[in-house]
DNA sequence: ACCGCACCCTGAGCGC
DNA sequence: TGCGCTCAGGGTGCGG
C-alpha cells in the first residue's frame, strides 16, 4: 500500500520518465469513480501538453503542465505508477504469474487495470498507472483551480513536529492510531508506518490521541520522520502490490518491527507481536515495548 | 467538532 | 474443482 514513502520514491524514479517529454497520446479505461475527471476530458485536456514538473503532497502526486495545470494522482491502496519498460512479477495476477516459467521475465502489457496510458512524442518508453482495486484517484486541475483534497492536507510527514501533534490532539478521543492517520493533522502517514512509529516511539497505539503527552508526541514525530527517510532510502515497502517505476521491489519491509508481523517476537524483547483492529483498521504493536 | 461506520473494488486464501 | 465467504484498506461522506 502506498504511503509518503512509497509516493516519494515513486516520484523521484518516474520523474525522469515524465518530465521534459510531450504527451503525444493517452489511453484509459471506461468511466468509473477512480476517473475524478472523466476519462475523455481527461484525455482531451492531456493530450499535446508539455509536461514540466512532478511534486507531491501527502500520498498524491502532482505532475504540473507548462501553462500551470496540474494532473492529480493518487495511488490508493494497489495502484502501480511505472514505466511501460518495467518487469516485475507485482504486475501481474497470480494466476498469470503461476503460468511462468521460473525465469521468464514476461513483458508487461497493459490489462484491464491500467486505467491510464501515456505515450510520448519521442516515441520513447510509456507510462502506464494500474490500479486493481480502483481505490487510487485520477483528476484533472486547471490552472488556479482549487482543489479540496490537496487543501484538506495537514502537515507533510516528512515535516511534522511533536508541539504539532500535541497541539493538534488535545481534546481528541480516537486512538493515537487512528489521529496518526487523520491526513487533515499529518499527511502521508499509513497504516504501515503509523504502526511503525507508534513503536519506535513506545506508544501503544490504543490510546487517547488526547491523553498523550507532548514528549511521546515528540519521539511520534521524530519515529515518523527517520522511518520514513530510511524508507526511502531503501526504496520503499514492497508488501502486496508495491513496485518501484522501473519494476524493482523496495526494501523496507525488511526492516519493520510489527507491521504484520502478529505472533512474531519483538525483534527488542521476543515478546509476540500483537494485532487488533482500531477503526476498522489492523494495528500491530508488542504489547512490552510500547505502553 | 468529533467519532464510528459503510462504502467503493478486486484478488487471494480458506473451508467445505 | 469450484463455490462462497472473509479479509485487505485510503479516503469520503453520512448519521449520531
Amino acid at each position: 500500500m502506498p504511503e509518503l514513502p512509497e509516493v516519494e520514491v515513486t516520484r523521484r524514479r518516474i520523474a525522469p520518465a515524465m518530465v521534459g517529454r510531450t504527451v503525444r497520446s493517452v489511453r484509459t479505461t471506461a468511466n468509473s469513480y477512480f476517473f475524478v475527471t472523466p476519462p475523455g476530458r481527461l484525455r482531451a485536456r492531456l493530450a499535446g501538453r508539455r509536461l514540466a514538473g512532478l511534486t507531491r503532497s501527502g500520498k498524491y502526486l502532482l505532475a504540473h503542465t507548462e501553462d500551470g495545470s496540474r494532473l492529480l494522482l493518487h495511488l490508493g491502496m494497489t495502484g502501480q505508477l511505472f514505466s511501460s519498460d518495467a518487469t516485475s512479477p507485482r504486475l501481474l495476477s497470480a494466476t498469470a504469474r503461476a503460468a511462468l516459467e521460473p525465469d521468464a521475465q514476461l513483458d508487461f502489457r497493459p490489462d484491464r487495470h491500467t486505467h491510464l496510458r501515456l505515450a510520448f512524442d519521442d516515441g520513447g518508453p510509456e507510462v502506464y498507472l494500474r490500479d486493481v482495486r480502483k481505490f487510487g484517484k485520477v483528476q484533472w486541475l486547471a490552472p488556479g483551480e482549487p482543489c479540496e483534497r490537496l487543501d484538506r492536507l495537514g502537515t507533510d510527514a516528512l515535516e511534522v513536529t511533536g508541539s504539532h501533534l500535541f497541539e493538534a490532539s488535545r481534546g481528541r478521543k480516537v486512538a493515537v492510531k487512528s489521529f496518526l492517520l487523520d491526513q487533515s493533522v499529518v499527511a502521508g502517514t499509513g497504516n504501515i508506518y503509523a504502526d511503525e512509529a507508534l513503536f519506535h516511539a513506545g506508544v501503544r497505539p490504543t490510546r487517547a490521541a488526547g491523553r498523550v503527552p507532548r514528549r511521546s508526541y515528540e519521539a511520534i514525530a521524530d519515529a515518523t520522520k527517520r522511518v520514513m527517510l530510511r524508507s526511502i532510502e531503501t526504496g520503499g515497502s514492497s508488501i502486496s502490490d508495491y513496485v518501484a517505476p522501473d519494476g524493482s521491489d523496495g526494501g523496507y519491509q525488511d526492516e519493520r518491527r510489527v507491521y504484520a508481523r502478529t505472533g512474531s517476537p519483538c525483534r527488542a524483547c521476543g515478546t509476540a507481536i500483537r494485532r487488533k483492529v482500531i477503526g476498522q483498521r489492523s494495528a500491530h504493536y508488542c504489547p512490552a515495548c510500547q505502553r
